[in-house]
DNA sequence: GATTAACCGAGACGGTACGTCACGTCTTTAA
DNA sequence: TTAAAGACGTGACGTACCGTCTCGGTTAATC
């Protein structure tokens, strides 16, 4: 989900009327949450303290984002450094090189109750339902990527089901983080893209 | 988590003083709960709603549970109705029938909202991280056995990896369902069975 | 007081550069917060919703008073429709018609939260106790009048107290109006012009 | 009005379940109010300053109260140091002194603007409008029991109307003080008892 | 005719206060 | 001692106004 009101459509004038959005407060908004996420987590992260932050009205926020879900969310769009897409030569090993970031990039700590909240929210809100789905896939592209890369390598057969096989890498590893607890460490995955190369 | 202070040690008279715990408290508290996650879901249950439903203090309430998702988590461990073991004959078709029964399971509804709640407050909880973690790792039991089975019949090789293949087959249904929104059909989680078992 | 930078005056070409006030404005202002005062009361007046009804910017109406309360003020001076002034051919039925009218005036209603309110604001505001004085000192002239005809026509003693008996007119029917909520009716305000003029 | 739920009737045990309400909370808020009220007056008297200040939680005064107002009125009722009664000998010498004490009781000061903003708000509050009223008209008494005692020692004609002359006395120095901003001294008063007394 | 300065409507701005709600704890009387 | 009832302190919520400021765009008098 965008900033509401965005002039998404191109071509259009706009035909602006009155004071137009300070451009650069969706920024300081979004600065500030990054902060204050990695500060005080989720949890922590109230609508005045982050409006204090950020030197911004409260208003100026929810003028911009419906819910502080949305806010949240846009902050990892637009500010979460992405994982680079590995280069090892063979789909195995830039599978191997991702899971690995993936691993690091999930480390535990102050921000990491951010994904648990989104989700629960995103049950009481369709709209941020399908923005939070649109970002989850989005992030499948790396795998895919490789994937596909394999297949015109000729290094994995063309009927390859790559929805399948992007599945089967990622799912285990957030079942584990988020659900069961259980271990993901690099042997884990290591054992995981095996089986799905296999 | 059970609730609190349950006698556990068979023998010791416990030497009570005072008045007695009310014996069906426990039952008034789960049942009241089972019947709010459905009418209201977990966003709606307020413990002040809760205590009232239940013909009980909220008191009574945290004297038996550490808090609100300590009892969400025992209600759905007491209270729901368990998927069923199939024996169809095969591990292809026992996995197909369970996780045809675990779609309809989590079909969406007023309590659908109960588990992404609990894995979120569980990030700011160790011991319900715990508890959840291990009724979660429960729930893989059916799956599990389904496998050993195969394994005892000679249908399945002896040095199948059972927890991996546990992983592939179940992840994927939950990572779609909380995650990434994608359908998650008999199609897909046949597809899925398919792939584990190849 | 008067809009803000009236050029008093006259003669004064007052070098004016810049485009001029929209003539119609002040008009346009006054009648809506006429209207609204109507219609939602002092209370339900926000300076968002009077500029839009009179079809203008917030700055437009904050150019030309210095606050909500002063246009109020304004308000009832220019647009309130005034008291006549009875002749009856005595003080003692001059003075009962007038306050007849008075109460008519005073009625319960949409707008009779706007004296109280402005009363309140002067409170904080030194320009516009003093505005609020000279207008409500105004309405006393025609009480004054009719006295002061009394006097000239030999009815009233040359030295009556004019001062002392308008304020024992006057006063105790806003007393009972705003203060303690008693009764003002024709009964009491006859009572009380006879106790003046005994 | 009083603290709300006050068991006002007599007899009635009251069948009190639940924590009672802690005894002294109203103490701390009625003298928080008071200290606020002098310090900040009406307009600086926020909930959360009172609160804080109070040492309570903000609910615990809407439990006990419906309103600032409502607050703020049993504030002066409880609190305010009342005008003693005056036995000077004469209802003459009485009210001279009585009404110098009144003139010193409404300096003008931090607290000035409170009755003001009862009076605005008692527009949009029946309940307020009657406490308000209850409240003013006990503030009579005192003018009240001067004139009955002058007519108990013959001092005063029996059938003298003595709401009337309380109104007379009281009213003008209510109407100059909120009203017309008019001169309210010694001089004043005294040549207003003269007159009423004539 | 070009420049300039004050105006215009619209609406975003930083603030502040509101009254409600839920949390988990505490305090009463009754059993 | 536990029970039900319900008050407690805390703190976040999202809304509504305030009075100011900032746009692009008029509209005159001045140059």
């Amino acid at each position: 989900m965008s900033p509401i009101d965005t002039p998404a459509a191109v071509g259009r004038p706009a035909a602006k009327r009155g004071r137009p959005r300070r451009a650069d407060a969706d920024d300081a908004i979004l600065a500030a949450t990054l902060e204050l996420l990695s500060e005080v987590g989720v949890a922590g992260l109230s609508m005045d303290l982050l409006a204090q932050r950020a030197g911004v009205g409260k208003a100026t926020i929810y003028r911009r984002w419906d819910s502080k879900e949305a806010l949240i969310l846009d902050t990892l769009r637009m500010m979460s450094t992405p994982i680079p897409v590995p280069d090892e030569g063979t789909v195995r090993d830039d599978l191997f090189a991702y899971m690995d970031a993936v691993i690091q990039h999930f480390r535990p700590g102050r921000g990491s109750d951010t994904l648990p909240h989104l989700i629960e929210a995103s049950c009481y809100d369709d709209q941020l339902r399908a923005s939070l789905d649109h970002y989850l896939r989005d992030r499948q592209s790396t795998t895919r990527l490789i994937l596909h890369r394999g297949i015109e390598r000729g290094e994995l057969p063309v009927d390859t089901d790559v929805d399948l096989i992007t599945d089967v890498i990622l799912a285990p590893f957030f079942y584990r983080h988020l659900l069961t607890g259980a271990t993901v460490d690099r042997e884990f995955t290591h054992r995981l893209v095996e089986f799905a190369l296999r």
